[in-house]
RNA sequence: UCGGUUUUGUGGGUGAUCGCUCUAAUAAUUUUUGUAUAUUGCUGAAAUUAGAGAGGAAAGUCCGGACUCCAUAUGGCAGCGCAAGGGGUAACGCCCCUCUAUAGUAAUGUACGGAACAGUGGAACAGAGAGAAUGUCCGGGGCUAUGAGCCUGACACCGGGAACGGGAGGGUCAGGGGAGCCGCCGGAGUGAAAACAGCCAAACUCUGCGCGGAGCAAGAUCAAAUAGGGGGACAUUAGUAGGACGGCCAGUCCGUAGUCUCCGGGUAAGAUCGCUUGAGGGUGUCAGUAAUGACACUCCUAGAGGAAUGAUCAUCCAUCUUUAUCGGGGUGCUAAUGGGACCUGGUGAAGUGGACAGAAUCCGGCUUAUAGCAAAACCGAACUC
RNA sequence: GGUGAUGUGGCCGAGUGGCUAGGCUCAGCUCUGCAAAAGCUGCUACAGCGGUUCAAAUCCGCUCGUCACCU
């Protein structure tokens, strides 16, 4: 696999480890970044947002920007050797619906340093 | 021109940069996995090039099918569903035409529809009375001391083979008794409904028709090792015990515990197939009031699998807001034929910024959500010719 | 993706088509020096929208929410 798309998690255990083990961040009220070390020497992604989030359509789009956002970190050349699970929490039934990108990726942002921190 | 009804179509476009999934091609060349070998080769991946890539509802899972397995799913009962009359369809609870009721000036919309003299059952409260009812009230009519209504008995008559039972809102006769009576007509009152064998079957039920069960997580194939398990042969005998056909019965099918021998199940959310060409779409002609059907030509248009179709920018077309300007109306305000609040249309500029919503085996419907735009047919009103 | 169940006050929970029981909680009053217990009184409901019916919590559709099962 030769993409520059990330890994994805698959395994639930791998969630529920993740969750025992890992450490946790809220950059903004309404996202949760649950992270820790691996062994792949790769970033793996896996986002979580219940059906409380939104309509199929807007869990579909933060799934496609949590991806999009770590596929630019990776061409930047930003390569740690991390899981995270991006957690969206349920706020409001519109507040997902509206949400810009550009939001998304100043929470990201602010995230990641952290986690940079930690590694 | 204004207002309305019905039916369709569309569901943002174009370009650039960086990405994702699938398919095809790659000549002498490249990198690499596995396998085989005398180099070759075969197979998978990468890279490159080309092509394709969410919806009218993809949704709800409410109906109907295809397909797969259970036996190529047979008869009856139970259960479930449907219901005016015709037609369409693979099928339907869907669609079309016609009948009926109802709303509307109309175009048209909406709704119901088998049976209540086969049976069981229901109608709170109110009311004299709620289903072979009635000791309400008022008026009319009729019967009645030539003895009514009422009570008792007998007979005709009805049911039953007979014994016997009934003998009534009806008939005849005899006896008692002694003043009112009437399944009459019209009205009042109660109620949703008041006597019409009326109403209720989206009460049970009856009649007619239809339905076997489960669902692509159906189901099939593949690989290392041991038990369970399966195939074959021998033994055993009664087609028995038992099992399958997911409610029951019939009916059909399968069918032992032992010994020998061969095969190798499940799981690792394993891999591959099922998996997208189909009751398919478009155009034309013909048949039909129509739904729809027939024929001819033409097109190939997603197949992911913790699940691909995204991000950014520019520009255009709609939408909305502000403003400038040019018309039309102008019943309020003003002393005013002027001005002009306000309403409305065109043009320019700036800003805003895209409804509902994401395929999961595939089709036909229904239902629900939905910004705006476009088209056709028809109806009503006013004006002009 | 598929299949099924369920919804009645703040909570639990009955309900043959005819004014929606009962318990707990809560509020007020009585009792007490003050509380508790007890007694009395009260508040708050048929998930939503249509249809059938004289009349729907109940019967029939559609929508919404909650829960469970199948690899």
């Amino acid at each position: 696999m030769e993409n520059s798309s990330p890994l994805i998690i698959k395994r639930s255990s791998d969630f529920y480890s993740l969750k025992q083990s890992g450490k946790r961040y809220w950059p903004t009220k309404w996202l949760l970044l649950n992270y820790g070390k691996n062994d792949l020497g790769q970033i793996r992604l896996g986002v979580t947002a219940s059906r409380k989030v939104g309509s199929a359509v807007v869990r579909n789009k933060l799934k496609r920007w949590s991806r999009e956002y770590f596929r630019k970190s990776l061409k930047a050349g930003n390569s740690n050797a991390a899981d995270i699970n991006l957690i969206f929490k349920p706020i409001d039934k519109e507040f997902y619906k509206v949400l810009k990108y550009q939001e998304f990726v100043e929470a990201m942002d602010a995230g990641m340093l952290v986690v940079r921190k930690y590694l």
